[in-house]
RNA sequence: GUGGGUAUAGCUCAGGUGGUUAGAGUGUCAGGUUGUGGCCCUGAAGGCCGUGGGUUCGAGUCCCACUACCCACCCCA
């Protein structure tokens, strides 16, 4: 019975019952983001086109092909943003950010992109991503940071050992013209056995034939001049120091020559986390240096280094190693109602702990006892209590502890207090002494933290 | 843009060679226990079988088109 209206292909509904994983997820991305300085940055959804098309690359698949582009009622072209990085250089321009903020200047973004191009397992035609921007530095220290970001993240998230780095760098204006002649030279001498849209990329953009899938092409590019040899000095030298910076750090990264980012403002350090897991879209996060951008984009020449990591990979990656963390708690208490009386008195109850800053909750749909007792399991309600004429006059209630065995009485005046208090030992039970030094700052609610101190 | 697969209940799926009231499991709701969850039992609700054509006396079943989804190419996160 297909419903009147579905979604629209290549977009997702993230559901009530999921969405604490996207929660958690862009937790720990604020979270290491800020540990590293990095300050958030919010932006429209759609800019205007030539941003994208000067910004991306007129070349690039990305804005030949699939921008969501529109005229809007002022007849301007609008297009809804296929990146991040486009959209944060126009804003720090704007306003004048490089030159008002001290250097480096660091900031991050979690937000949907949109590109029309054929959904699969993994890849959506509005997904979301989780990005940095550090500007302003062109010292390795920069790349290796922005680097270290990305693998703190996957580590904490538990993709430490499934994400892989690989990093290259594809040289600079004063050094690429060579090699990119060396590759015409190279592939021009094979032309004969290319695919056709190798054939094509020859001229216009050979860097990108190091990519290309089809077979016959990689065993061709597989004996390909490399970037590396054609490196300039300054290039060479600063490959190198980002290299020693990442294993002085403990990242483990392997360097692969032929990666190539499909973003034409790419420049010198280019890397990729790869995995397997999430269909044939391994690439879990791409970034790089993109020292030329901010100058075609009109700024004062700026050097600067990120990178966009895909939430939706990420999620599904994280499942699919297992390393969720438990689904949230269900609500503190749960008051079941036996009659009117009971009804007024679940209400009050409720009313008092949510007060506190305690989730709680009562049958708002007037359904039998078993049923309410079904509704507080199901919602994973920590204690339930039953309220009715007799408790309300008694001024008592038995507590039923709904994951372990046991029933406690509590003075129904007293009872906010005395649930707290019961949390209190569950709590400390859970966690123990040594809570202070296994669990970072911020991640304990404050009354957990209280309990710490 | 290209190729392959799929489309039946909220979800996961059965429904040989076309045949009359379309099934299961699970989930939802209710009852068994007139005030107590998880197990068990019973019942109910929930389907113009993706949409539109065609073949046929008759189509969930065969044919065509469309649409959507899945997988892959391309590209990217």
């Amino acid at each position: 019975m297909a419903p009147k209206f579905q979604k629209l292909p290549g977009t997702l509904d993230v559901l009530p019952a999921e969405s604490w994983k996207w929660q958690y997820a862009e937790e720990q991305m604020r979270t290491v983001a800020g540990l590293f300085g990095y300050r958030e940055i919010r932006l429209p959804t759609f800019e205007s086109t030539e941003l994208y098309q000067r910004g991306v690359g007129e070349g690039t698949d990305v804005v030949s092909k699939e921008m969501y582009t529109f005229e809007d009622k002022g007849g301007r072209s609008c297009t809804l943003r296929p990146e991040g990085t486009a959209g944060v250089v126009r804003a720090v321009l704007e306003n004048g950010l490089l030159a008002a903020s001290p250097l480096p200047l660091k900031s991050y973004y979690i937000e949907s992109h949109f590109r029309y191009e054929r959904a699969q397992k993994g890849r959506y035609r509005e997904h979301h991503q989780f990005g940095i921007e550090c500007f302003g530095t062109h010292a390795p220290e920069a790349d290796a940071e922005v680097i270290a970001v990305a693998d703190m993240l996957l580590r904490r998230i538990g993709l430490g050992e499934y994400a892989s780095l690989e990093v290259n760098s594809i040289g600079c204006p004063a050094c690429r013209p060579a090699y990119n002649q060396a590759l015409r030279a190279y592939f021009g001498a094979r032309e004969g056995e290319l695919c056709d849209t190798c054939k094509g990329r020859l001229q216009t953009n050979p860097l990108r034939l190091l990519d290309c899938k089809e077979e016959a092409c990689q065993a061709i590019a597989k004996d390909a001049p490399s970037m590396l040899e054609y490196l300039c000095e300054d290039c060479a030298g600063h490959f190198a120091a980002v290299q020693a910076l990442l294993a002085e750090a403990g990242i483990a990264f392997v360097v692969n020559p032929r990666i190539v980012r499909g973003l034409d403002y790419y420049t010198n350090t280019v890397f990729e986390f790869v995995a397997s897991g999430i269909g044939a879209q391994g690439t879990v996060c791409g970034g790089g240096r993109y020292d030329g951008l901010i100058g075609e984009l009109g700024g004062a020449p700026t050097p600067a280094v990120g990178f966009g990591m895909g939430v939706e990979r990420l999620l599904m990656l994280v499942e699919e190693a297992g390393k969720l963390p438990p689904a949230p708690d269900g609500p503190l208490l749960y008051a079941v109602a036996a009659d009117e009386a009971g009804r007024a008195a679940a209400r009050k109850l409720v009313a008092g702990l949510r007060a506190k800053g305690y989730a709680a909750e009562y049958d708002i749909v007037q359904r039998s006892v078993k049923a309410q007792m079904k509704a507080a399991a199901r919602l994973g309600a920590h204690f339930t209590v039953v309220l009715g004429e007799a408790e309300v006059q008694g001024g008592s209630a038995k507590f039923k502890n709904m994951q372990e065995e046991g029933e406690v009485p509590f003075l129904l005046d007293s009872a906010a207090e005395a649930l707290e208090m019961a949390l209190f030992r569950k709590t400390a039970r859970q966690f123990g002494g040594r809570l202070k030094r296994e669990v970072a700052p911020g991640t304990l609610d404050p009354l957990q933290q209280c309990f710490l101190e």
